[in-house]
RNA sequence: GGUUCCGUAGCUCAGCUGGAUAGAGCAACGCCCUUCUAAGGCGUGGGUCCUGCGUUCGAAUCGCAGCGGAAUCACCA
């Protein structure tokens, strides 16, 4: 809401990130919707009809939860209504609060301070919202069905000239957690990817594998496809910064090596001849990309993202020419003396952008058009969300633009989720300077880390097959790296130390998967000592810390429809952290199996499944897993 | 230079549609396992919320100006 708050406000002339505001949530009523704050801003209206004779509209009562260090469930803050009441701040607060818990039987006492109206509700109300929360197996998921807004998501989109990195981590975990939450807010979600498999990057490895590959394949040596060719993406960079350096050595400029570089001459031949068709460089090409596809699905899958249809920019490029083609003929836009072609973007504040070289050939967003165009085709879109660094934040501008022009509904609208880049210590990552941290390494480290901390602590994993405990290990590792990326607002550049990032202790992943398994370890036995879970548990009373945490269970979908209007996957890994601690506390507080009191144990038990339940739902939504014992 | 984003504890970060004494985690130091999982819980210390001005009953939050950092402004992708 910040973000795009923000930029509402400053009066851009192009404006790609307003669309929150028109985002469409499903808003039909459920359970949720009347909710206990929805009762009591209603009663704060009539008491100030009563009191004042005014009505107020409910949108006007801000209701907040209360501090900790303050009695009471909801803050009402009667300032900005003094102009009403004509009266202190504090005689104000006691008049409604009156007023309140005469008429609002839920609402059972207050207090006052200052302009600080602090309401009381009824535990029996608490107890009612559990069983509510109980009994509805999908709580805080909106449904979805055909008539549903459809809304595709693009993320990860890699080069298949090299191995997915740690900026693709960040970039693929946030695309799939975006896609889980706007699904959970009752859209229909796309998940695609856009593979950029063709141009001069790829033509590099290529050529360097013909002159230095001695034919190797990723069978022969065993090496994963999409790393060997990333190997020999980094070949030619070797070779082709020798030999300039060698032209440099007999007096060019680094410019005029780099035009001289027969390397690179050769390179872009190829180009040359992949776009005409050549039935041998078209088979090598399809050969290697081949590898990259194998090595990448690995990833993809250890990663646990995946992606309803893809595709691929060989495909794309073709159709964004004739589209652009097209717009030219409409005088959306303009040819130059040298045959390049131009939008001319100064009406919309903007400069004016190429979209056609000279030669023909097209650039980088002519092959945005012609995917747009591709996807339009095969969806009927209503949204189209961008996963892509915010290095790029001025092409989707422009892109948003053209795509207007060009008559697609859902161009202007058009979302880029924008986020920042992950730096090492030592500052950006430079796969030149090989300070990149590589996606498949990086997995291992976790995994492995995973499992000397569960032998270090001991006996955590007893009585577990081998295959078992490893995949308990894969949860913990994977869902300590995924937490960590996922918890920090996904704009900001973030900070990853590979010595000292990823935490098993604290606010991190392990921490709420140790707390879900304490949950699992609890009903388990709570089934095997027989605890009636029939019916709803009706203790006679219960401790704030209990009310605390079905507070927080009564959060949930509110936090899931938070994070939808914000784009925030980040909104739901802090909101789980909460609670998983609220529940740690909890559980080190009160007895749950050995409460003596039948009602009040059932009670503890059927809270202990809820926040289980609500944990792993929101885990998943971010697309972490979570073990039944840790 | 234009545009955009960021600036909160030693470190990594929450909080930002204005609300009470600014919160977590890590790191440091102390306490709690014969009791449901100690990957846990409790406590101590730690702050110019970048600076200034403004709006307001009230500003970390909104506005303006400045300072610092980052990204971008290619016939690269």
């Amino acid at each position: 809401m910040y973000l795009r708050g923000k930029i509402r406000n400053q009066k851009r002339l192009v404006n790609i990130k307003t669309v929150s505001a028109t985002y469409n949530i499903q808003k039909e009523p459920n359970h949720y919707t009347m909710n206990i704050e929805t009762i009591l801003t209603q009663s704060i209206v009539e008491a100030m009809k009563a009191l004042y004779g005014q009505e107020v509209a409910p949108e006007k009562i801000q209701l907040q939860k209360t501090r900790k260090e303050f009695e009471g469930d909801f803050t009402f803050v009667v300032f900005p209504f003094l102009q009403i009441s004509h009266k202190r701040p504090e005689d104000t607060a006691q008049e409604i609060g009156a007023h309140l818990a005469a008429n609002q039987p839920l609402a059972t006492s207050f207090n006052v301070v200052k302009g600080f109206l602090n309401i009381t509700i009824a535990p029996s109300y608490w107890i009612d919202l559990l069983n509510t929360i109980d009994s509805d197996a999908n709580w805080g998921i909106a449904p979805v069905h055909e008539g549903s807004p459809l809304v595709m998501v693009e993320y990860s989109s890699p080069n298949t000239n090299k191995p997915l990195h740690l900026g693709h981590i960040r970039n693929n975990l946030l695309g799939y957690a975006l896609s889980n939450i706007i699904a959970a807010n009752g859209n229909r979600v796309v998940k695609t990817n856009i593979v950029n498999d063709r141009g001069i990057h790829i033509c590099k490895s290529m050529l360097a594998w013909q002159k230095w590959g001695n034919g190797e394949t990723p069978a022969s040596s065993g090496k994963k496809g999409d790393h060997l060719i990333g190997d020999y993406y980094v070949a030619f960079d070797k070779h082709y910064k020798a030999e300039t350096a060698e032209l440099m050595a007999k007096g060019m400029s680094k410019e005029e090596a780099e035009a001289a570089s027969p390397l690179m001459a050769e390179a872009r031949e190829m180009l040359v001849k992949w776009e005409a068709g050549d039935n041998e460089v078209r088979k090598l090409w399809e050969t290697m990309n081949g590898w990259v596809y194998e090595g990448f699905d690995e990833t993809y899958r250890r990663l646990g993202v995946s992606f309803d249809k893809i595709y691929y920019e060989s495909d794309t490029y073709l159709v964004g020419k004739e589209t652009v083609l097209e717009g030219l003929e409409k005088g959306i836009f303009y040819r130059r003396p040298d045959a390049s072609v131009w939008a001319d973007l100064s009406g919309d504040g903007l400069d004016e952008k190429l979209l056609l070289r000279s030669d023909g050939t097209s650039v980088y967003m002519t092959q945005d058009i012609g995917t747009a165009q591709l996807r339009f085709r095969d969806y009927p879109i209503d949204k189209m969300v961008y996963v892509v660094g915010n290095e790029q934040n001025y092409h989707f501008q422009v892109l948003s633009l053209l795509l207007d022009k060009l008559g697609f509904s859902w161009g202007k609208g058009l979302v880029h989720f924008s986020y920042g880049m992950v730096e090492l210590p030592e500052g950006k990552m430079k796969s030149r300077e090989g300070t990149v941290v590589d996606a498949d390494d990086l997995m291992d480290e976790m995994i492995n880390t995973a499992r000397e901390t569960s032998e270090e602590l001991g006996g955590k994993l007893d009585g577990l097959t081998p295959e078992e405990a490893a995949d308990i290990n894969r949860i913990i590792g994977l869902g300590a790296l995924k937490y960590f990326m996922l918890k920090v607002d996904a704009r900001k550049n973030m900070l990853f130390n590979p010595k000292e990032s990823i935490d098993f202790n604290g606010n991190t992943g392990p921490f709420i998967q140790y707390t879900y398994a304490r949950t699992r370890s609890i009903e388990r036995k709570a089934n095997e000592a027989g605890v009636n879970m029939e019916s709803a548990a009706t203790p006679a009373k219960i401790s704030e810390k209990e009310c605390s945490i079905i507070r927080m269970l009564n959060d949930f979908p509110a936090a899931v429809r938070q994070a939808g209007i914000d784009y925030s996957p980040s909104g739901i890994a802090n909101y789980t952290y909460e609670l998983a601690k609220e529940y740690n506390q909890f559980y080190h507080d009160f007895s749950i199996l050995r409460e003596e009191d039948e009602a009040a144990k059932a009670f503890r038990v059927q809270l202990t499944r809820n926040v289980g339940k609500v944990i792993k739902t929101a885990m998943n939504l971010l697309g972490i897993e979570v073990p039944e014992r840790m």
